[in-house]
DNA sequence: AAGACGGGGCA
DNA sequence: TGCCCAGTCTT
């Protein structure tokens, strides 16, 4: 069932074929060109198609656009990326952040490599990585499945058209499986994202090019930007860290990561500051752990994420005689953004040396 | 239903 | 600086 519910204006039956017209019609004169779309509309390659998808969660697409060209250069097929160690495929992930989405994607390119590509948007939603999304975007574009997508621009373009400022993931849903035009779902899908992405922009919408903007409540309000009212987010969580560089900038030596946060990557050996604990005593831990003589410290930097930021200190190591360490060659690994920066503070140091 | 999970672009 | 981005998985 549909709900077009209060306090949204709603799309009237009768004008819901003028109001795919017009979007179509826009799509087709205006929709972006881009890598993976090419194909037959509703017949995609399904590896390219999959891939983009999961490069572009949560990720903008003029920065997806060379991440895909890396990816695909280094994986052309699903067997390639079947075959390839997890750290090649962080390697050309690195930088692009939620690496969980390489993990996964290696994962499920093993599964489908032994039993061939899902034919149907459950099929995909069984694979890692995949959720209702992603299955909706594949199964609409290479199978030609009428399946709706949702996601962040099919979210802000609904509600603007229905002036609902707080919709529910349910009523979205439900809006988005309503509009959908059965006769091109893949096409309807893209341009849905595309209008969103280029014209029902999240500030500043540009209503005066919008092919939606006679049917649009938001547009009708005077205030289309209001919609949807911002989320409510968590606050940035600071955390403490000290790290240990032993080698210099070229070779180092690295740890790999194990936890949620940065799973996969390599990194210069590290320890979290405790609650109630001292930089030191964080710094002693390491040190034990390591076998390993502190130096002087080289550093501080600050890297901040979405959901917190990490003040890390950054100590020259010295290997004890107990230390089993071997530096690696920094330029082979998937390191994140906060690694870089802190190899960057010391190639900076050594060129203030030179100065002294 | 909330949190966790990267990093960059833009006003 | 704050908000957002072709979301998914875990608790």
């Amino acid at each position: 069932m549909t709900d077009f519910g209060a306090p949204g204006q709603t799309t009237a039956p009768h004008e819901l074929p003028a109001l795919r017209r017009a979007l179509l019609e826009w799509f087709d004169a205006s929709g972006r060109e881009l890598p993976w779309r090419a194909g037959p509309e509703g017949g995609r390659d399904p590896y390219r198609v999959w891939v983009a998808e999961i490069l572009l969660q949560q990720t903008q697409v003029a920065r997806g656009l060379g991440y895909y060209e890396r990816f695909l250069d280094a994986f052309p097929d699903v067997h390639a990326l079947a075959a390839a160690p997890e750290a090649e495929v962080l390697k050309a992930w690195e930088g692009c952040g939620y690496y969980a989405r390489a993990r996964n994607l290696r994962r499920a390119a093993q599964i489908v490599a032994a039993q061939g590509f899902p034919g149907s948007s459950e099929g995909w939603l069984a694979l890692p990585g995949v959720g209702p999304y992603t299955a909706a975007a594949i199964s609409s574009l290479a199978h030609g499945e009428a399946k709706a997508v949702n996601d962040g621009n099919v979210r802000r373009v609904l509600s603007r058209l229905s002036a609902q400022p707080a919709p529910t993931e349910r009523w979205v849903q439900a809006r988005a499986d309503a509009l959908l035009d059965p006769a091109r779902p893949g096409a309807w899908n893209e341009a849905l994202m595309d209008l969103g992405a280029t014209v029902c922009t999240p500030r500043a919408p540009r209503c005066g090019l919008c092919p939606l903007a006679a049917f649009c409540a938001a547009r009708a309000s005077g205030d289309p930007a209001a919609y949807p009212a911002p989320k409510v987010r968590a606050a940035v969580q600071e955390r403490r860290a000290v790290a240990l560089l032993i080698g210099d900038a070229q070779e180092a030596v690295l740890e790999r990561r194990t936890g949620r946060l940065l799973g996969g990557l390599m990194g210069l050996p590290a320890e979290e500051v405790g609650a109630g604990e001292s930089p030191r005593q964080a710094l002693e831990r390491l040190c034990a752990r390591l076998h390993v003589q502190a130096g002087p410290l080289l550093g501080q930097v600050v890297h901040t994420m979405t959901h917190r930021r990490i003040v890390l200190e950054v100590v020259r190591g010295h290997a004890l005689p107990a230390a089993r360490l071997s530096a690696q060659p920094v330029a082979k690994a998937a390191l994140s953004r906060l690694d870089q920066k802190a190899l960057a503070l010391v190639a900076q140091r050594q060129d203030s040396l030179f100065v002294l």
